[in-house]
DNA sequence: CTGAAAGCGCTAACAA
DNA sequence: TTGTTAGCGCTTTCAG
């Protein structure tokens, strides 16, 4: 692989001005930058970018840590992010935890050694970046969707309390009362709230609360839903909080031959493509994940850019996302609702 | 941020102990590596992973280049190969392209200035890495799921012309005559596998081929189908040939108020895991995605690991999935079956 | 078993 | 405008 060294004895000039004539824009005579690009071209030159960065202390690398590539929720984010941090020039080291706290700990520290300038952290621990805290530089870090219990960094979170109270007022509006929840692991801040703001609609309405736990997966959301479905007293509705776990309950309902929303009605958190695509189109409560990603992204940069801004303290935002009704929910076929 | 040298100066040894104390196991006392490993961790050390790979001439570093990471198709194999190359050791350095050839080129070369170890690389464009021609160093790539016009890599792809053929043949077998494809753009090879798989289906069978071109995007499978639709002799049958094809196919099919299969069946390429759950779930052609990820780990480990692997000539490994007939497909209404 | 010295490829003072 | 020098943090001979 040429080097700099190379181009610089191709053209019997010194390292510096290559250099300068590479990437410092400035001082170097124009035939002789006309030079110096020619004999890289012919080269086949490509800069180090290792090199670079250890001089220069910055990677242009930004860290993203997300539980779950394969989750729209997540893979929707990680597109927006890639794309804007691309903009500014920055790339994009991606780490998959699949929901394991220990994963978090151990990718929080490559990256950290990997010098990234910046970190995007979709948390899987209720603690959060306290494995990094042997690092005595602070690198900046935004906690995306999902928070942790120290405030010690930035977070823009969506308000999943609101969320998954909206769309359980919603089924009691429509006169359900028997409403279970199928939910993630208790350990993630998004699977607390989506629960407390079930759970305190429930209480509102002077119903009782049901909630199945599990990770979050096809498979959990399929057996939860037979589980449910299997007793007495059947609810009449199910509140699915992700889109994994929507995915099984609707197998489970296919292979139950529960017919929805005739049977049973159907809600679910986040708005995958397919929600609406599907027959009959899912209720929903969607989130503005563009913004929040986008808002991720100007956050981190001018954190990076701004020397006053590495001593700001964190800041927390929170996000409202908005019910979507279609044609999953409706009343309960033995209690029609008075419209 | 500590280095090095501050855990030697702290442990009065030489650096040289303590880089071999903390990764060259080898020659070093145990109880002077007790003392490095404390002052170490007491300073919050991290290795410079830059500094180590400037020296080490190799990065532990992968690229990955995809066209469209909320495609289940490459969520799906991203999510496979991060975990694969995780456990060898390596991280993934992830690019996405949106299917923009231009895109193609400029992360090549900019994964070949970070200096990673290889490249997986699911190429947008017909002509491939010729933009890493610069690069005299030949870095390992292998092409996956798609591939391009020259022979110089290793390619794992997936036999599209079979599978397509496969789906068009199930509708024909099922008294279908009127069947349209609904494609991507032509510019990627699987697109001309997959229309060619269909056309050969089609001409076996003495009928005429009706393909919808366009970008892999929802909108483009909603716009298509109503254009389909909107004429006289409209299909009687769609072939959606990629999962965010079929999110637009379904929703333009639910607002026409077609049902399927009733007025029109339905299938598709790919199966992600929503295909299951749709009502009808959908007849499709699934891929070995999970392997076909792994054996490109495989690969490219190998070529990495043994210098004699380096020299030789690139393979083409081509796999088969396999037709998964559900709901969505049915004799046409008016043209009943001989079952 | 440990230390000294050199250098990976680049950039940024400082001189010329 | 260009060259010289030093050094980012690490590993790896080669001596001791």
């Amino acid at each position: 692989m040429a080097t700099l060294r190379d181009v610089a004895v191709s053209t019997g000039l010194s390292p510096a001005t290559i250099s300068r004539a590479l990437s410092g824009a400035r001082y170097v005579d124009d035939a002789t930058r006309a030079r110096v690009v020619d004999a890289a071209r012919r080269l086949g030159y490509r800069p180090n970018a290792l090199a670079r960065a250890l001089r220069a202390k910055q990677t242009m690398t930004v860290g993203l840590i997300v539980p779950d590539i394969r989750n729209d929720f997540y893979a929707e984010t990680a597109s927006v992010l890639q794309g804007a941090f691309e903009e500014r020039g920055y790339r994009l080291l991606l780490c998959i935890t699949n929901n394991e706290a220990e994963s978090d700990r151990s990718y929080l520290n490559t990256l950290a050694e990997f010098r990234v300038d910046a970190i995007v952290y979709v948390p899987s621990t209720p603690t959060g970046a306290r494995g990094l805290l042997s690092a005595p530089k602070r690198i900046p870090i935004v906690e995306l969707l999902r928070h942790t219990e120290e405030g010690r960094y930035d977070a823009i979170v969506s308000d999943d309390r609101e969320g998954a109270a909206a769309l359980t007022s919603h089924l009691i509006g429509l006169k359900h009362r028997r409403i279970a929840m199928i939910a993630g692991p208790e350990s993630l801040s998004t699977t607390r709230y989506r629960i407390a703001g079930y759970r305190e609609a429930m209480r509102a309405a002077g119903l009782s609360a049901r909630v199945e736990r599990g990770p979050y997966t096809p498979d959990h959301g399929y057996r939860a839903t037979r589980d449910l479905l299997a007793h007495e007293n059947k609810p009449t509705a199910i509140f699915s909080s992700a889109g994994p776990l929507t995915v099984g309950v609707l197998r489970a309902l296919k292979d139950l031959g529960v017919a929805i929303p005739g049977d049973v009605s159907l809600v679910a958190f986040e708005d995958p493509d397919w929600y609406a695509a599907q027959n009959p189109p899912l209720t929903c409560y969607a989130l503005p994940l563009r913004e929040m990603a986008l808002l991720a992204v100007e956050l981190v940069t001018k954190r990076l850019a701004e020397p006053a801004e590495a001593e700001r303290p964190p800041t927390t935002l929170r996000f409202s996302g908005h019910l979507i009704v279609r044609g999953s929910s409706a009343p309960p076929s033995n209690t029609p609702a008075d419209l």
